[in-house]
DNA sequence: ACAAAAAACGAAAACGTTTTCGTAAAAATC
DNA sequence: GATTTTTACGAAAACGTTTTCGTTTTTTGT
């Protein structure tokens, strides 16, 4: 009933904890024989080593905290199975936090994982963190933290992210190749970052095609909130303030299968009337009707590439080594569906 | 830069490192004037207790267990999102692994968290697991242990669970009072539990309102994967074989969904000639067009009530009281949508 | 002022490991 | 067979807490 001690082992084989320890580590100063038997009882009483008393000893948890803004959200939890697998790769453990997009819980949360002792912590920050000592504590205190997706550019820390800029500016480009003249943008948020990256995108996008940058064909959703009904609302208006429209690039999938429902709803027709470009590939884009244009995340990857970013950190501060911070950026790429497909006017 | 401890404590106030541990935890053989003297320090040295140091006393280390058979999944991710929640506020930490569908690895990491003395486990199994060992090993170490959603009936443990039976059966029913005479089933693989359980309430309605059961209309999928393709494939087929049906209950979303696009590209037309009904309640069947009637599964509900349940038995455990299994049967719900709108013939 | 009671503190053991270093036993060398 | 070398083992400290129990100090009552 009470888990298996190295004592017990060692009084039951009449050597000591000392050899018992050693015997199961295969240290070279304990003869074959008796790692034979020693390994033989441990694995019949199904001992398992106690992780806090090796913890205790070695400093070290063999565990990670990740903070993510929410858990059911398709692009994060494809980062988060990334992380998850990977890690198990490597041995370690995950303890997953969800900040709710709050900074205060944020906050609590960083003090929770540290004073876990956790190795390492990964985060992508809620919209609303402005502040950063949280983070900045998790540095002083030598800890490796890794940053991903929704990151913080004044913290010095590694970062995994995608170019959110030039993504917007390819899908923006995309609508301009195929001969879209009034652009629309339905932008996010004043924060995270990634919104106005994507808007500066989009409106370089035009600058460089000679299009006018019209601002009045920026559309944000109320309360900044990325949903199914911001999108309904946003292409309402659109399509009640401007007639002459043929393309909009939408901040994130859902709100872009939220404004093509509205628009099916009124009777315009996609692509043959406007064009829609989405951003984010989630699962959904491929299957609804028209299907979605959208630039791809690579979800999976970025969770695997952050947490291997942070396993490198892990080891170098354990071999006492320097690290300068390192910022990965990942390859978004372009999906062609239905919605941005050539109407031929004949 | 290394983590403060009591004893810096104790030595910068020149009292012992019990006193220093008593005045923290409000002790009341402490007086005030050292208890502010020692929690003020405490905090102005950013004092986080060490918790491999503490669980190696209390034997308790405040942190469960999850397994899940697969992350990236809406039903699954609302249930990790249930649980993270409600375990940040009784003070437990989560450490989240995936056993996609895979027995093998579900076992090695039952074994992961036993020896990183987890104080609960909490599993949805995988497909494939069909010997308990390893589920049985943990209750033997009086450790305890809550199924949801996919469990196994033989396990002397607490169980969340929908009835799988009950909701398949409401389904059915509901295509049946709209007129469907002729309802095919796409059924899920032989197992889990909750496909045959599906499958079961779906023959069961058919034979009280006195229709009858042709296991011909019944469809598997080639390697019973879940998928938007299975639902194509499953579509195509039933079209060609069986002219005359006019609903199908399939047993999840996704695949109702390929189902839905297959028909609509064979110009059959939904909900006119054929009415159906998916089961889960995915974000995105709400959003496609026609959208898609449902049964609601309570994801984040589910995910509270299994971590509430754990908490019960690791509080009971710790007063060492006994605690019979329980089963817990959470509510589902109808979803009325667009695929099954009464269409009338006039 | 003195004993008794109450309050405040500290010594030490314990939790289960890991690892250093010293020593005993066995093997090798001449 | 005596000495050296090699091999195998164990004692003990350390990691940072918590908690019991004994001791000292202060307060109370007379």
């Amino acid at each position: 009933m009470k888990p298996v001690t190295l004592k017990q082992i060692a009084e039951q084989l009449n050597i000591s904890v000392a050899t018992v320890s050693k015997a199961l580590k295969d240290y070279p100063d304990v003869s074959i024989k008796t790692k034979t038997k020693v390994k033989d009882l441990a694995k019949s009483l199904n001992y398992k080593p106690n992780s806090f008393a090796v913890h205790l000893r070695t400093k070290e948890s063999k565990t990670i905290g990740l903070i993510v803004p929410e858990i059911v959200h398709h692009f994060f939890s494809n980062i988060i199975k990334g992380i998850v697998n990977e890690a198990e790769k490597k041995g370690y453990l995950v303890i997953i936090l969800q900040s709710n997009e709050s900074y205060e819980l944020e906050k609590k949360q960083i003090d929770l994982l540290l004073s876990q002792r956790v190795d390492g912590i990964l985060i992508s920050l809620a919209n609303n963190t402005s502040d950063y000592e949280h983070l900045n504590q998790v540095i002083a205190l030598n800890k490796p933290l890794v940053m991903f997706d929704k990151i913080a550019k004044m913290v010095s820390c590694s970062k995994v992210i995608i170019d959110d800029r030039k993504a917007a500016y390819d899908a923006t480009q995309h609508l301009i190749d195929i001969g879209c003249k009034r652009i629309a943008h339905f932008r996010g948020a004043l924060l995270p970052l990634n919104s106005i990256d994507r808007f500066l995108g989009y409106r370089k996008a035009l600058l460089d095609n000679n299009l006018p940058f019209d601002s009045s064909l920026v559309y944000m959703s109320e309360f900044g909130d990325m949903s199914f009904e911001a999108g309904q609302i946003s292409a309402k208006k659109l399509i009640e303030d401007h007639k002459d429209v043929d393309g909009i690039f939408v901040n994130t999938d859902l709100v872009a299968i939220g404004a093509l429902t509205e628009l099916k709803r009124l009777g315009v027709m996609v692509p043959e009337d406007i064009k829609i470009i989405g951003f984010s590939n989630w699962f959904m884009s491929s299957v609804i009707s028209p299907s979605l244009t959208t630039i791809d995340q690579p979800g999976y990857l970025m969770g695997e590439t952050a947490f291997n970013q942070l396993y490198k950190e892990i080891i170098a501060i354990k071999n006492k080594e320097e690290t300068a911070p390192q910022t990965i950026t990942l390859e978004t790429k372009l999906i062609k569906r239905e919605s941005t497909e050539i109407f031929s006017k004949n």
